[in-house]
DNA sequence: GGAAGTTGGCTAATGTGGTTAGCCAAAAGC
DNA sequence: GCTTTTGGCTAACCACATTAGCCAACTTCC
C-alpha cells in the first residue's frame, strides 16, 4: 500500500476544486476520494468530516477572495474602487462557484479563523466606501447594500437565473452604478436614533459577532 | 389501518410548512411523514419523489409570492410601487425562508407551470418599473438589478449574515432607495449594440427560457 | 347490501453516502 | 534494526431516498 501523500490542506484544496467542477451540492466524500486516488475512509485521516471539509473550503474561499478584492482595489478610491471591487468579486465568483457556495456557511461564533477573515474582508469593503464621506451610521447600510446586491447578482447569474437574451455585463454595470448613485446621494442620514458621534456602528472592529 | 386523508396538495403544503420551520435543507421525507402521522413510504403514493415534492413547493411558493407582490403593488406606481414591492418581498421571504429556498430551483425548460408563474411574476416587476420611463433596453437591466438586490439582501438576512448591531430595516431602505435613485437617473442607455426600436429584449413574453 | 376494483396505508428490502472500528504496512525517530 | 506513529485499507453501521409487494379501506356498481 503506497502512500498518497495527502495532507489536510491538499485534501481541502482538491475538495475546493471538485466543488467548482461539480457544484457544491454534488461534492461528496466518495468523489473526492476517487479524485485523490484513495478509498473514502482514508480521507478521515485528514479531515474530520464532510462538514469540516466544507468549513476548510469556506476559509480558503474567504482568504482567496479577500486577497483578490484587495489586489483589485488597492490604490483606487470612490466610484472607481467600488467598480473594481464589484468586477473582481463577480469574476472571482464566476470562476469559483463551488467555493463561493461553500463560503456562504457563516462562520460560527466559535470559529476564530473564520471570524478573522470575514472581518478582514469587511475592512476592505469599508476602505472602498471611505471615499464617499458617508455619515458614520450610513456606512453599515452601504456595506450591506453592496454585499447584498453583489451576492444576489452573482448567485442568480450562476444559477442561470438570467435569461440569455440580454447582455449580463451591462446589467451588472447598472446595479453597481445605481448603488454608486445611492452612495453619492448620501441618502441623508435620517436620524438612526443614535446621537451622532457616539455611533458605535461605524467601520471598526466590534463586528466579531458576524460579518456585517 | 385508518386512512390519513392525504392528497398531493396537502403533502406539498405540509412540506412547505416543514421547510419553513426546519430549513429547506433539513426537509426530509421521514420528517414529513412523521409530521403527517404516516410512514415514510406512504408519501410516495402522493408525490413521486423528494425532488417532485420540492418542485411542488417551488410552484406553490411562486404562486403565493406572486399573489403577495400583486396585492402589495396594485394601484401604485414609480418609487412607491418599488418600495411596496420590495417590502412585500422581504416580509414574505422573512416569514417563509424554507419555501423561498425551495423556490430558487429554476424551473426546467420542460416545466410549463413553473415557466408560466415565473413569467407572471416578471410581469409584475415590469409593471412596477413601467413608471420610470426607462429606455426599452434598460428595463431588463433594472429588473435584474431589483431582483438581485432583493434576493441578495433577504438571503443574507435570513442566513444571519448581518450582525445585530444596526437596524436592518434601515439598511434595506438604503438598498431600495439606491436602486430607485438609479432608476430615476435612467443611467443613460449607453448603446447596447442594438438599434432602438428593434430591441427584442423589452418586457414582453419571450422570456419563456428562464426568468429574467 | 355486497362483490369487485381502486386507493392508500404498511412492512421489508435495496442503494447511496457519511462515518467509525480496527487491521496493517510504510514512514519516522531512536 | 526496533519502536512508534501515521495513513492507507476492509468491514460494518446508520440515515435517508426509494421500490416491491401485501392488505385493508373506501368506492362503484349491481
Amino acid at each position: 500500500m503506497p502512500r498518497a501523500g495527502l495532507t489536510p490542506a491538499s485534501v481541502v484544496a482538491a475538495g475546493a476544486e471538485l466543488a467548482d467542477e461539480l457544484g457544491y451540492e454534488n461534492l461528496t466524500m466518495g468523489l473526492l476520494a476517487e479524485r485523490l486516488g484513495v478509498r473514502t475512509p482514508s480521507l478521515y485521516k485528514h479531515v474530520s468530516s464532510l462538514d469540516a471539509l466544507c468549513h476548510g473550503i469556506s476559509v480558503e474561499t474567504w482568504r482567496e477572495l479577500g486577497e483578490t478584492l484587495m489586489r483589485a482595489t488597492v490604490g483606487l478610491a470612490g466610484p472607481a474602487a467600488v467598480r473594481a471591487y464589484a468586477d473582481a468579486f463577480r469574476h472571482w465568483v464566476g470562476r469559483h462557484p463551488g467555493r463561493y457556495a461553500a463560503g456562504l456557511r457563516a462562520p460560527g461564533p466559535d470559529d476564530a479563523e473564520g471570524q478573522r477573515i470575514a472581518n478582514e474582508i469587511l475592512q476592505i469593503l469599508y476602505a472602498v466606501l471611505a471615499g464617499f464621506d458617508l455619515p458614520g451610521s450610513r456606512v453599515v447600510d452601504a456595506a450591506r447594500a453592496l454585499r447584498s446586491a453583489l451576492h444576489g447578482f452573482v448567485t442568480l447569474e450562476n444559477a442561470g437565473g438570467f435569461g440569455l437574451n440580454r447582455d449580463v455585463d451591462r446589467s451588472f454595470t447598472f446595479v453597481v452604478d445605481s448603488l454608486i448613485a445611492g452612495l453619492r446621494a448620501g441618502l441623508s442620514d435620517e436620524d438612526s436614533g443614535q446621537p451622532e458621534g457616539t455611533d458605535h456602528n461605524g467601520p471598526r472592529h466590534e463586528y466579531h459577532g458576524s460579518d456585517d
